[in-house]
DNA sequence: ATCTTGAAAATGTGATCACAAAAATAATTA
DNA sequence: TAATTATTTTTGTGATCACATTTTCAAGAT
C-alpha cells in the first residue's frame, strides 16, 4: 500500500481534477520524490490527494504516454527503473534535442527573452549558492524551457519534457547519494550567442551544458549509484 | 454532433478498453480519416464504439499528450489545424529524430533484422505499384520503425511516433487532394548502409528519404493545399 | 521448516449517475 | 429584419458502484 507522500501544490481556479493530479504526480516524479521501482495504486494516489479514481486514471495515462510511468503486464504502474543503457540513451537523445531545439529559436529571439534568460540563470545560481538542489534543477529546465519556447512555432518542447520527466527519478537518487550535486552550466556562453544571433555557438553551448552536467556521469558512477540505492 | 466514421479494428483478447479505443483512434487520425479543427465529444466516441465515457477519455488523454489532439480551453477536444510553419517544425524535428534514432540503431542491426526491412521495404513497394496509399504509408512508417527498435534500448520510438501522428492529418489531406501521391524512398540506401555498419551513410539515407519524401513539400504547395481542404 | 491451498483483501476496469458549464435553439424585443 | 434574452440540449467532469482479476496472507499438508 503506497502511503504516498506528495507535496501538496497551488491549485489554480478552474483546473480540473484531472490536470492537478497529473501536475502533482509529474512534480513528485520530476524531483525524484517517488522511488523507481515502486508502484503505485489508483486508490491510494486518489485518497493522498482526496478525489476519486477518475480523474487519477486519466492523470495516470498522460503520465505513461509521456514516459515518466510504466504499465506492466499486470497492468500495475510504476516508475521505470533506470539503468546505465537507459540513461546512456536519454542523455544522448537530450542532447540531439535540445541543440536542434536551441537552432530553431534562435531566429525568434529578442532582447526581451535574453533579459528573462539572464533572470532565470541568476536565480539558479542563487539557488546553487544556498545548496537548493531541487530549486536548482528546476530553474535550469526552466532556463532551457524560456530558450526553447522563444519558437513561437515549436512542437518539440513535449519531447524535451519528457526526457526530463524520464531523467527526474535518478537524479532524484544521485542528489540523495551524492553530497553535493556540483551544478556546472554553459547558460552565460550561451546567452552570448544568442546575442550575436549565431547558431552554431548556441548549440554548441547547449551540447556543452548537457554533457558537462547530466552528461557527466559515468557509466561506472551510474551502476554504482543505482547499486546504492538498491535499484 | 460527430457521427464520427470509425473504422473496425481487431481487438485482441485481453485489451482493456481504453487501450482499444486509443488504438483505434489513433489510426483512425493517423490516416487522416477525422478532419483537422472537427471536434470530438466523449459521448459521440463512447458510443460509436459501443462503450462508455470512462476509458475513452482515458484514450483522449493519451492522445493529446501525444499531440494528436489538442484540448482548447472550452476544454473541446479537436484535431490540431497544421499551418505551413508548424509543418515545417514537425518535418526539420522529423529529420533530426530519425536520423538520431538510425544512428543509435546501427551498432544492434542484425541479419535477421534486414532481412525483415528488406520484406517490409518489398511490400510498401508493391503497395504503391497497386496505388494503395494507405497501406504505403503505414509500410513505410513500419520500415522505419523497424530499424529503430533495433535498438533494445532506445527511448526515441515514442517520440517519432508523435511526429508521425501529427504529419497524420494532414497526409490525409494531401493524399485526397493530390492525383497521386508519389512516394520515393531511401530504403534500399539505407539497408546498403546497414550492410556496412555505416553510421553516417545510414544517417545521410534517412535524411534524404525524409527530405525528398515528406519534406519535399514546399511552402506555397502545403498553403495551397490548405486553401483547397477549406483549412 | 517449506510448500501448497484456500479465503480475504486489494486493485484495475468500465458503466452509470448527478452536476455545472457551455452550446444550440427558440422566443422575444427593438 | 436583426439583435437580445430565455430555454433546452449537449457536453465535460468527477464520484460511485459492481465485477473480475490479482495479490496478500493465513491455515493446512508434506
Amino acid at each position: 500500500m503506497g502511503n504516498l507522500a506528495l507535496e501538496p501544490l497551488d491549485r489554480p481556479d478552474g483546473m480540473t481534477t484531472h490536470e492537478y493530479a497529473h501536475r502533482r504526480l509529474r512534480q513528485a516524479i520530476m524531483v525524484g520524490s517517488i522511488r523507481p521501482g515502486e508502484s503505485l495504486t489508483i486508490r491510494g494516489i486518489a485518497e493522498a490527494m482526496e478525489s476519486s479514481p477518475t480523474p487519477v486514471r486519466e492523470a495516470l495515462r498522460r503520465l505513461s504516454s509521456e514516459g515518466a510511468l510504466r504499465v506492466l503486464d499486470n497492468r500495475r504502474i510504476m516508475v521505470p527503473r533506470m539503468t546505465a543503457d537507459r540513461f546512456s540513451e536519454l542523455v544522448s537523445l537530450r542532447s540531439v534535442l535540445e541543440q536542434h531545439a536551441a537552432r530553431r529559436a534562435v531566429p525568434h529571439i529578442t532582447e526581451r527573452c535574453i533579459d528573462r534568460l539572464e533572470e532565470v540563470d541568476r536565480a539558479q545560481d542563487e539557488a546553487i549558492a544556498r545548496k537548493d538542489n531541487a530549486a536548482a534543477l528546476l530553474l535550469n529546465q526552466e532556463f532551457h524551457r524560456t530558450l526553447y519556447s522563444a519558437n513561437p512555432e515549436q512542437v518539440i518542447m513535449p519531447m524535451v519534457e519528457s526526457i526530463w520527466l524520464q531523467l527526474g527519478p535518478f537524479l532524484g537518487i544521485a542528489m540523495e547519494h551524492v553530497a553535493q550535486l556540483y551544478f556546472v552550466d554553459r547558460h552565460q556562453e550561451a546567452i552570448a550567442a544568442l546575442r550575436k544571433r549565431d547558431e552554431d555557438a548556441v548549440a554548441a553551448a547547449i551540447k556543452a551544458d548537457i554533457s558537462e552536467g547530466i552528461g557527466g556521469f559515468e557509466r561506472a558512477a551510474i551502476e554504482n549509484l543505482l547499486r546504492l540505492a538498491g535499484q
